[in-house]
DNA sequence: GCAAAAGTGTTTGATCTACACCCATGA
DNA sequence: TCATGGGTGTAGATCAAACACTTTTGC
């Protein structure tokens, strides 16, 4: 068979919509957040959903999901990482879409969605804030959040989630936030600091009322000279 | 906006195809092996590749993986895991076509590739055996294995590949292929027997020239109800 | 008896858990 | 000086690695 005829069979299947959705995650020092947008287009219009829209035909997957979290929230050099792609035939109204979930963790202290000049209304909301969401984004969020959980114990990807100097404190409190559990103080300390991926600084807490803590950062470098050793992180 | 002009300006976006492409893993006692087929259609004609075609636009993204595979294979009864999406604009030759990629595991000893009725070769190939692949199905390769070495260590999925009755040796020979290291036989049993999922039976090996290994079930019943209690699979 | 693999026990050191205790700061 | 979290030390339990040893089969 040519390839002339070949394409000509083949195009009645190819009359589907591509669209991405991010699932961005922060963290506000007590409970973790997720940045939703409120939509400006039918179907679901006003309605919350997860930032997101269709490929276009000539556009790679992973770069329209950078470029379309960037134009509707104004997020720029963020790590966009690829959770699942939904395809259920009845999951748009408006024809057959099939999504790619991609996911992502920021410091919020770095964005601050107050954008004069986007037409999308972009916000953080916490899990026990959102309850309905346009499509099915209600199920992709779970889905990115499970992913969270079990990546956030095998990959030092937390980090991304707290400022960039951070006190041991605020890290078990983002991993109480994000598990769902509770560590004992002295034992988390002595596991994250074994791991010997975190910097000390000659730096302190400023105007807190009680003795000030030490500040950290996360050591990059040093977790990808360990990685190449074998070194794995975990919980 | 109304929805038909919404509709109208939208239809520029509706030309993408969507294929789904399957990573099905076997063991055959001593090395993985991987599902082949030996293309039937332009392009990469006669090429090896990985079970795989285009979605039909009203059907779901995970019952045409299913569909798909039993077409090409004949296989059956398959659970197929979403793997990753693979979406590059040039990843396909004759247009834009956006592939879902899933991966399974089965046994080996009940699915024996010798098709006389389909059209398409299948055939077991260890990862040593294959070299050029058609598209972009070295990479999916890779991910799927990816993927595999890390679920293996934490769900008791390695037992698909094993026949219903195995020996403790067997899961030993095949963790130590699927994660390529070796383990000291009497604290790999201790541990695997140590988490409750194996059921003993009262039968050994036959027609072997040294002392016959016991045959264990793994306990699916059991293996529930202790994920139920918090229990975690581990190595 | 011998080869070959099945199957078990023990020692040692590392790691985890629980919990008690001391320290520095602001008010 | 008191309240509040920061920060540390230790005993006991649990777990993991290394390795030697015994058992059962076919030939």
């Amino acid at each position: 068979m040519s390839l002339e005829l070949e394409r000509e069979r083949l195009s009645a299947f190819f009359q589907f919509g591509q669209s991405v959705d991010c699932v961005v995650f922060g963290f506000d020092g007590v409970s973790l957040q997720i940045l939703v947008i409120e939509r400006g287009a039918e179907p679901f219009y006003g309605a919350e959903a997860l930032p997101g829209d269709l490929v276009r035909i000539d556009e790679d997957i992973d770069k329209a999901a950078t470029r379309i979290l960037h134009d509707l929230t104004g997020l720029d050099n963020v790590f966009l990482d690829q959770l699942k792609t939904f395809g259920r035939v009845d999951r748009h109204p408006m024809g057959r879409v099939v999504t790619t979930a991609f996911y992502s963790l920021i410091n919020q202290t770095k964005y601050n969605p107050r954008p004069a000049s986007w037409a999308v209304k972009a916000r953080w909301k916490s899990l026990a804030e959102l309850h309905e969401m346009a499509f099915d984004h209600r199920e992709l969020l779970e889905t990115a959040l499970d992913a969270l959980q079990s990546q956030v114990r095998q990959q030092p990807i937390g980090f991304e989630l707290l400022p960039e100097e951070f006190t041991l404190t605020q890290i078990q409190n983002l991993y109480e936030a994000v598990l769902n559990t509770q560590f004992d103080k002295a034992n988390f300390r002595k596991k994250i600091l074994s791991m010997g991926v975190l910097k000390p600084l000659d730096k302190t807490e400023k105007a807190v009322r009680h003795r000030p803590a030490r500040l950290y950062q996360f050591d990059t470098q040093r977790y990808h000279s360990l990685s190449k050793q074998g070194f794995l992180f975990e919980l």
